[in-house]
Parts: C-alpha cells; structure tokens; sequence
RNA sequence: GCCCUUGUAGCUCAGCGGUAGAGCACUCCCUUGGUAAGGGAGAGGUCCCGGGUUCAAGUCCCGGCGAGGGCACCA
C-alpha cells in the first residue's frame, strides 16, 4: 500500500505496487502523455519501474533538465538502434549525456563518413516515427553477460566484467536492439524528435591512449523544434566570436607554417599584449613583487636538478654549442631559484616576490594546438614567492583576492576554481603533500568561494589552485594558477637563514594571473568578440573628415591625440563618410571622430561610438575627457550591446 | 601523438581529369560626397610540398607538412 507524495505536498494511496506511470495517470493524461521518467526519493528512474513503499514522487518532463537528459540519452541508444541496422558489424562501447547533447563510441572496421553520418541520421528519424515502446529488463549479471556475448559486443562484456556480480543489470530492448544502462529512459520514441548529428570524431577506449581508437559520434537533441533551433544559431554565433577568425579579420596576429604553435603579432595584437603587460606590471608592483629577466637556453643540468628533464625532456626544445646541451626554458622556476641563490637570505627578507613576464616554449603535441589558446611559445605573467611555511596561507590568500581584482578589470563574470591533488608521479613525500593541499584548500574555503577538487591533477612539484576561463563555445581554458611546491627549492638548494640562526628551505609559490597572455588575450578576443574597451583596442579612435577641406584640422586633432599617447588613426581617403564609419565600424574602433566644414567652423568634433551611439560635437578637450573616462573604467563595464 | 576532415588570388570561397574562376580587398581614372558599401577600368595564382597513375592532374592514388573538430597530453 504505498503513500505517494506529490511535489506539492499532497499525498495518495495505491493498491500494491505502482508505477511513474500510474502516478502520472492519476494525475491527468496530459502528464502521462508528457512523462518520461520519474524522481523516487531524488532517484531517476524508468517510469515503468515499481514503487512499493511510501515515496515522495516527481513525474519528468522534457520541461525538466532530468527529462532533457534522458532525452539525449535514449538518442545515444538510437544511434546504437540506426548503427546496427546500417552496419551489423558495428561493435557498441559507450554512450553517456554531454553537455547539450550525447555521443556514442563505436568499434567498426571502415571510418565513418559523413555520408555515413547522414544515412544514420535518416535511419534515426525512421525509427522514431515508428513510436515504439522502448522496455526495460532487469537481469542478472550472468544473464546480461550471455546477452551480449550472444550479440558480439565485446566491449558490453568487458564494462559487465566490472559490475559486481550481485548487482542487477538493466537492459533495454529497442525493438531487436538491446542496450545496457543505468537508465532511465524514455518510455516511448515519441518522445525523441528534435536532434541532429553533428560530428564525428576519434576516442580512445576507455579514455586511455594505450588503447584502441574508437569512433565517436556526436549529437544533440532538445525537447523542441526551437530549442534545437536556437542551439544551432547559438553554436553559428559564438563561431563568429572564434579568435582566430577576429584575430585575422582585425591584423591582430598570425600563425604559420614554418612555426606551428608559435605568433607573430602584428601592431594590432601587440598593441593590446602592451597594455596588458603593463596593467600586470603595475599591479604586480603595487602589490610587492619585483620584476627580473632570466635566460632564454640553460643547461640541461639545471633541468636535471629541477626534476623537468626526467619528466619532460622530450616535450622540451634542445639546442647544442660547444658540446653543451641547453633546454630552451620552459618554465621560469629553475632560474627564478638561481637568482634567490644569490646572496644570503634571512627570514626578514621573506616573502620575496619575483615576477617575470617569461617567453617558454614547450613542444606541445600537434594535436593539441589550438590558435592563441594551446601554443607551443608563450609568454607567462609568471611569479614566484619564496616564503616560509607560515607565510603560505596569507601569501595564497592574498593572491587569490589579486587574481580576482584583476579578472574584473575585464569583466569576466563566470571563474572556475579547481583544485588539483598529488598525480601518481610526483616528488615530495606524502606528508609535504598532505600540508600543501591543506594550505591551498584552507585558503579557498576561508574566501567562501565555489570550488572543485581535481584528484590527482597536480603538478609533479606541488598541487595547485586553478582559475578557468571559458571561449566563446564553450570549452574551458585554465589561465591563472598558483602551485604550492616544497620540493624544488629543496632540489635546487635554495635557503635562508631562520630566526634561530639555522638554515632553513623556503617554500616557493608558482604564480600566474593571466596564465599566458597569448591565451589570455585569445579569451579577451572571444569574450569581446572583438569590440575591445577603449582601454584596450588596437585602434582607440579614428579621425576622419567629410571632404579635403577638412584635412588640416583633422590632422591638427590627430597629431595632439597621438601625443597624448592615445592609439589614433587618421583617414583623409577620397571615400564617402559613410564607407569610412563603415570599414572603422568593421574594424571595431571604439571611437570615430568626424570633422566637417560645421565641425570646422566652430573647431569641434564630431564623436560617434562603435555601437553607433552619437554623441553630438564638442571640443577636442571635451572628447579627451570622454575617452578618459572610458579608459579608466577598463574593461568593468560592458562594451558588448 | 591518435582518428576524421581539410589546404585554389591578400581575404571568403566556387571549380573535382581536358587552356585557372567569383565577390571583397588592391592599383589607376572619374567623383569632394554629412554618419555602415558612389561609378569605371586594370593588375593579381609553382592551385601547400614531394612522388605516382594517365595522352592529359587543383581535380585520382601514396607520402610529408600545416590547419580544423574530437581523443590523449598540458611542468
């Protein structure tokens, strides 16, 4: 005699078991109709599943993001239905939700193609018209196994394998195909319309690269015609935000052949990384640090103490002379150690704060770069801190509120914070471990910040605290850091001497803001979509006048600008006014400056901004004032419509 | 690094066995025009590189390099 209790607080009674359902019946048909799974107790489960004990019940919608969920996961199940059909030799692996939509890998002997790919999403769509019911079957783990041995699906039976053996398995049969889940899912194909397949793309079993390579295929499906609709235009539009099409369209940088992985900026692009390594190196000197500059090439011994060359050595790039072997830097640390060496240091000197802007280059796999966000050179707004162990909370804290102080310059809103835990292979013992990961997270929890643990995703020296940063699809991009690390200033013989006249080995804090600014300023194109504020556009403003009269003011107001020091162009091409706003509007120029015979007469200007805001003429003193405002408010408030 | 896709004019792309194309940009000429494209003419290409098939290869095949999307990696 089970008590239902509803969401909102009513309750019912049922004779002997029930169902999701029978629950959504009672309730109305339009809710049964609609239903496509159900919450026990906060449990999804299939809504064909019994319920024989009082429970509190939710019926799930597409409306709920449990019902989109189980959606796309019955789609994955589709693929498996249309892929068999299509190719019966096709071996099934996995099939899980993803963020908007699902994938299933694939074992088969010839690659999919695109057309493979349509004919599969033509077989999908033939198969759900047909609104089949889709049926669940609990079985044993020996069943499930004989199941899927007599199906030849070798990979089924591996992940059986791994089930305990009294755990119950699932199976749901969608018509002659069968599949193993968790579940839930949908009860009938009715509910399945709205997706489309989008890519098709390698994976390794298991995740792991010692494996085979699967084939994965990709899709996403949405409760309604117009969600799928509006999901697609949203993809078109964050591709037009994509980097690297703004990086070209704008002269910002580029990249080529002769040196994949590595920029050459143009005086676009190197004019925004100027104004950004100088915010940094005035934050950074405000905030006590001192900057230095170490070699580029250091020996190889150098790496050998510091640990990088037994990990790292064939992601470094080598050089030889005189039958030395050089590295070129990676990373900063080492020689950041070396310049600490120097001179005997006491514990009045701690914390020393150094600060490099360092070019590293490291020989990332080809596969992994990704235009200004994965490169194999970059520059880092690098810092270490060589402090006692006391020192280390405060230090962490400290810089956590800089990180953030400098991310609302640019008015990122959405910063992910990770925590990565000890990796298998790694220096240090258990305990210095244990207290640097204690450190980190005690001063994160003392900011009251959101945060996630990344178990074993530490740095072989230390673990270290994240911050994330989203492009414009989506996909996250790591950027600030800070990495506790008791091992290299041991390794590499660093110390001072402590308040009891023993020598003792600091701790050294790895640092970074900005993470690298060729990704950061990759992010910066995307989250702006080009349209820079006026503190950090290539272009600030562009004087431009209606006829060749005008000129010589024009040229008066460009020439005291750029005294100013203010990023000004200056166009007096025989073109009509509105073909220069619109080639400047294209460029993205925050400002556009206009002098016409009216402006002349009364030595004014004319000020239109990019979003085609007109602010009416003034003086050239009162634009200055304007655009000073502007510069000064950073990236806080929005320059985006 | 692995899988798939891909590489044609400065840019965006079409052409897919038979003498290299378009739009925009560029150069010159006309036009001096008031807030997102004035008109005309012209110039511009080892079709990524190296092999192969063929009477004939941007076009088909193989290899290399780069790029794109994933996967793996990311000190």
């Amino acid at each position: 005699m089970p008590k239902i209790t509803l969401p909102d607080g009513s309750q019912k009674d049922f004779e002997g078991s029930v169902t999701i359902m029978q629950v959504a019946e009672s309730l109305g048909p339009g809710l049964a109709k609609a239903a496509i799974a159900g919450l026990i107790n906060g449990n999804l489960i299939d809504t064909c599943i019994p319920i024989n004990q009082n429970a509190s019940v939710s019926i799930v919608t597409a409306k709920d993001k449990e019902g989109i969920d189980t959606i796309r996961h019955s789609f994955a199940h589709l693929i498996g239905h249309a892929v068999k059909q299509l190719f019966p030799t096709a071996k099934m692996a996995i099939g899980p939700v993803i963020d908007d939509g699902f994938y299933y890998d694939i074992a088969y002997e010839k690659a999919f193609t695109l057309d493979d790919l349509e004919a599969i999403e033509i077989r999908i769509k033939e198969l759900i018209k047909r609104d089949y019911d889709v049926t669940v079957k609990e079985v044993s783990k020996e069943e499930a196994r004989n199941t899927f041995i007599g199906r030849d699906e070798p990979y089924k039976v591996q992940i059986i394998e791994e089930i305990p053996s009294d755990e119950k398995i699932k199976l749901y049969i969608h018509q002659e195909y069968i599949d193993m889940c968790r579940g839930p899912h949908v009860p009938n194909t009715r509910h399945l319309r709205h997706f489309k397949l989008t890519k098709v793309s390698g994976a390794y079993w298991r995740g792991d690269s010692r494996n085979e390579m699967l084939q994965r295929i990709y899709g996403t499906a949405w409760p309604t015609s117009k969600d799928l609709k509006s999901y697609i235009q949203r993809i078109e539009e964050a591709e037009k935000r994509d980097h690297r099409k703004i990086g070209k369209k704008m002269s910002l940088f580029h990249t080529q052949e002769e040196s994949p992985g590595m920029v050459f900026w143009h005086p676009n692009g190197w004019a925004i990384y100027q104004v950004l390594e100088q915010y940094i190196r005035e934050v950074l000197k405000i905030n006590g640090y001192q900057e230095i500059k170490t070699p580029q090439a250091v020996d190889r011994s150098l790496w050998e103490r510091s640990g990088h060359w037994e990990k790292f050595k064939d992601d470094m790039f080598t050089t030889n002379s005189e039958n030395r072997e050089y590295a070129i830097k990676p990373m900063n640390c080492p020689c950041h150690v070396q310049v600490f060496n120097q001179g005997l240091k006491s514990y009045r000197d701690l914390p020393i704060r150094l600060a490099e802007f360092g070019s590293c280059h490291r020989n990332e796999p080809s596969g992994s770069l990704h235009g200004l966000m994965r490169v194999r050179n970059f520059v880092q707004d690098d810092a270490h801190i060589f402090c006692d162990e006391s020192q280390i909370q405060s230090e962490v804290s400290n810089f956590i509120d800089l990180v953030f102080e400098v991310y609302s310059s640019f008015g990122f809103d959405s910063v992910q914070i990770k925590l990565s835990t000890r990796p298998n292979q790694r220096v240090g013992s258990d305990e210095i471990w244990d207290k640097s990961e204690k450190a980190l997270s005690d001063a994160l929890n003392a900011k009251n910040l959101k945060w996630e643990v990344l178990p074993g995703e530490g740095a072989f020296y230390g673990p270290k605290i994240e911050f994330s940063l989203k492009d414009c699809i989506g996909r996250i991009w790591q950027c600030g850091t800070i990495q506790v690390d008791f091992s290299m200033p041991e390794r590499l013989d660093a110390s001072f001497i402590g308040e009891d006249n023993q020598k003792k080995t600091p701790v050294m804090l790895h640092r970074a803001i900005l993470g690298s600014f060729e990704r950061f300023i990759g992010i910066l194109i995307e989250h702006y979509a080009g349209r820079f504020p006026a503190w950090l556009a290539p272009t600030q403003l562009v004087i431009m006048g209606i006829t060749d009269r005008n000129s010589s003011l024009c040229k008066e107001y460009h020439s005291k600008l750029s005294h100013l020091g203010y990023r000004t162009q200056i166009d007096l091409r025989n073109e009509k006014i509105g073909f220069k706003i619109r080639e400047h509007t294209l460029q993205k120029v925050p400002f556009l400056l206009i002098v016409g015979d009216k402006e002349q007469e009364e030595r004014k200007v004319s000020v239109r901004a990019l979003n085609g805001k007109d602010f009416g003429s003034m003086k050239i003193e009162d634009f200055i004032y304007l655009l000073d405002e502007e510069i000064r408010k950073r990236g806080r408030s929005s320059n985006q419509q």
